[in-house]
RNA sequence: GGGCGAUUAGCUCAGUUGGUAGAGCAAUUCUUUUACACAGAAAAGGUCACAGGUUCGAGUCCUGUAUCGCCCACCA
């Protein structure tokens, strides 16, 4: 026996090293594996932040992956999974912006396109090795040669290729939209970028003329200039017989015409229950405007200063909004004051308000028909639904399916220009009136569109730009479409959707057949995890105390699909434990294995042979569950089995044996733990690769070299 | 407001087509020349939120109530 064995398991000994067996076998790569292995199994790693280190929901979803991707491999299967990393582009473009204004004081602007992008990529390049050490250190058996950077060469040109093809099929469409505008930033913000405060504010009841038949209230007295309407509810009877009538009315010093329209979207309850349509400054009020086909006049300048009316003009939007206010009084107009508390948008970087404002953007229409690949006729968002309704794409847990089918039919036209620097630049090009959609420059005098396009769109086509599309490559035709895509269901409008959306549009197929979502990891008590709250658990640290197969076991044990689910050190350091028992078990059976002979002819008692049935019925019930991604469950019986029926029963049953005298029983009890452990360490091995390999390394008889490539244990005869 | 969930042992949670309630942690008692004290043995702990219903049988299916939560849209 391995003089190892008479320590405790050490793991911050032998992790790395047993990583580098792996990586040196070659086996993370299916085309190296052994056997002739006819189907394939394929996940596509959702790529973490290629700035970021690894948390605990990076960690739960590669040892999630890895689990099911080992479990694949012992199982016979041609395995691929392909590692990548995402630019993050809104926040890593912050990011180097907030440490270049901190170090030089210089904006984006003082640096100009070109350079900015040179200091993202170079920021880039220090960081990534973090996170791919990281995934390394999980014991991810991805294959590197697949490698692939959302912003690298092959990815970018992928990205064009679809953009201009869905261009051509005329899915793709520019239109004007209202924007998040921060003044102050004189940039476009995404919604995730907005802070909410709370401030003190007025709602004014009011009316446009003395004539006007209905009052209406705003907070934003300045933007009644831009009214073009009064929207009241279609079935509110105060209001109903005004519906249709247009009426003429000069505005504080601005002539404005606005129509009475019907529109679901009004509360009855609210304020007077008339709202004043405001197009170009509202986004509730644009699609008021879409639906009732009204104009959309711009009264407020991206300087957030007033365009119009001969008072207003060129005041700020605070000075219009009291001056406003000032000719109504004058005007006998106002009806009520109201102080009230309002939510105001603001930009996180800049603190300043921000202004709805209309834009030109570029837009993917989900309700325009198009050819599919089959040849029929569909909408992006008609394919989208069918790929769940038929099958073709199963939720995991139903609930999802319910959400995406209810997200998927309600889809709007999906925005895709984005107003920043760092990302996929729109292959756009413009020479005074002329249009032009390809990759490189049509030539002298062209400028290209300055916006890129949204992270998601290019995330959407991560299945197949990762296998060499928009060549037609063996990886595609083998691999393609993936398995699994496994993930945190908070991304399932943004990711999985688009994902189904771009494969289907692009290859007439669904990306993947089955969804995996995993729940949040949550902290002891429940909390999110967050910096604020200082209650992150690095798994990089927990792994140098306690060993990394106790971090991926004590993150899935428990973790049903879909639910949130708590990680604290105490559920580490249980595992810990049970890594140290499958050790001992090793020693104990390889010491006994030792005293005979277990390859010379046995015959079974009637004891032994119920321990080989409980042993098969595991194994049956472990592979049932697998099968169905329920790998907690297949976790717990394992975890179950090996230590209160292995070592607290079978085990203990055999020392009487094994100190006796009877020789022949002795062959047949040492062959039935030597069964049992290398089936154990079978069972275990996805789920504790380190522990098991490092075991497997010193058994004396074995089908393999390596454990990874081990068969999956088939039932025991 | 729209959508989706949760409520099971002290705590955290499983419980896959309905068939005698499960685990981990914590707490209790006992056991160390024993593969492992990073351990073993034993015992304890639950009207499965509440009220109805379907059923031979309900933690599981249906209806309602209460409490808690998540996502989206947000109040002009």
């Amino acid at each position: 026996m391995d003089q190892k064995f008479l320590k405790p398991y050490n793991p911050e000994a032998t992790e790395t090293l047993i990583y580098k067996r792996w990586e040196d076998s070659g086996y993370f790569t299916p085309e190296n594996l052994p056997g002739d292995r006819p189907e394939t199994f394929s996940i596509v790693l959702p790529p973490p932040n290629v700035t970021g280190t690894l948390h605990m929901g990076s960690a739960l979803m590669l040892a999630i992956e890895d689990i099911i991707v080992r479990y694949k491999r012992m199982q016979g299967f041609k395995t691929l999974w392909i590692p990548g990393t995402d630019s993050a582009a809104i926040a890593t473009q912050a990011k180097v912006e907030k440490d270049i204004q901190k170090a030089e004081g210089k904006s984006r602007h003082d640096l100009g396109r070109p350079e900015l992008l040179k200091r993202i990529e170079a920021f880039i390049e220090t960081t990534k090795s973090t996170i791919i050490n990281q995934m390394r250190a999980m014991g991810a058996s991805l294959d590197w040669s697949r490698y692939a950077y959302t912003m690298d060469d092959k990815r970018y040109n992928a990205v064009m290729h679809a953009f201009i093809k869905m261009y051509e099929s005329g899915l793709i469409y520019r239109g004007h939209r209202i924007v998040n505008w921060d003044p102050k930033g004189q940039t476009t913000i995404s919604d995730d970028e907005i802070v909410y405060e709370e401030r003190d504010s007025t709602l004014y009841t009011f009316k446009y003329s003395k004539d006007f038949p209905i009052a209406i209230a705003t907070t934003r007295l300045e933007t009644k200039v831009g009214d073009v309407a009064v929207a009241v509810h279609p079935e509110d009877e105060r209001y109903m017989q005004y519906v249709g009538k247009e009426y003429d009315i000069v505005f504080c010093d601005v002539p404005i015409h606005i129509k009475v329209v019907a529109d679901y979207t009004v509360e009855k309850e609210f304020g007077t229950g008339a709202l004043g349509v405001t197009p170009a400054h509202s986004i509730v009020d644009w699609d008021i405007a879409d639906r009732n086909d009204l104009p959309r006049p711009q009264v407020i300048s991206e300087l957030a200063k007033m365009t119009v009316g001969g008072r207003l003009f060129d005041k700020k939007v605070s000075e219009a909004r009291e001056i406003v206010a000032e000719w109504l009084r004058a005007e006998g107009l106002m009806i009520s004051e109201e102080k009230i508390k309002q939510n105001v948008s603001t930009a996180e970087r800049t603190g300043g308000i921000v202004e709805p404002l209309p834009k030109l953007q570029w837009f993917v229409s989900v309700t325009k028909p198009y050819v599919a690949k089959d040849g029929s006729t569909t909408t992006l968002r008609d394919m989208m639904a069918k790929a769940a309704e038929s099958g073709d794409v199963q939720f995991l847990v139903e609930r999802f399916e319910k959400q995406y089918l209810h997200w998927a039919k309600n889809l709007r036209d999906w925005c895709i220009s984005r107003q920043i620097w760092f990302g996929h630049r729109i292959p756009v090009w413009y020479k005074g009136d002329d249009i032009k959609v390809q990759i490189d420059s049509p030539g002298e005098g062209w400028g290209q569109d300055s916006d890129v396009l949204d992270t998601w769109f290019s995330a959407g086509l991560w299945t197949f730009t990762t296998m060499g599309w928009p060549n037609e490559t063996e990886d595609l035709k083998k691999y393609h479409p993936t398995a699994l895509i496994e993930s945190g269901y908070d991304i399932l409008p943004f990711w999985i959707a688009r994902m189904i959306m771009m494969s289907g549009f692009h290859l007439g197929t669904v990306p993947f057949k089955t969804v995996y979502f995993h729940g949040l990891v949550r902290d002891g008590q429940g909390r999110k995890i967050s910096k604020s709250l200082g209650n992150n658990i690095d798994p990089v640290d927990m792994a140098k105390k306690y060993g990394m197969d106790a971090v991926r076991i004590a993150l899935i044990m428990g973790m049903a699909p879909g639910t949130d689910s708590k990680i604290d050190e105490n559920k580490i350091r249980g595992y810990k434990n049970f890594a140290n028992k499958i050790w001992n078990i090793a020693r104990f059976v390889l010491e006994n294995v030792e005293k005979t002979d277990i390859e010379a002819e046995h015959t079974l008692s009637k004891e032994d042979e119920e321990d080989i049935a409980e042993l098969n019925r595991t194994v049956r019930e472990m592979t049932r569950n697998l099968d169905g991604y329920r790998i907690d469950l297949a976790a717990d019986t394992a975890y179950h089995y090996i230590w209160h029926t292995f070592a607290d029963q079978v085990l203990e049953r055999s020392k009487a044996v094994m100190n006796g005298t009877d020789v022949v029983a002795q062959r047949a009890t040492a062959w039935k733990l030597y069964t049992i452990l290398t089936a154990s360490l079978k069972m275990l091995h996805p789920y504790m690769p380190f522990v098991t390999e490092e075991i497997w390394a010193s058994l004396p008889k074995k089908e393999t070299e390596l454990l990874m490539i081990a068969r999956w244990p088939a039932v025991v005869e």
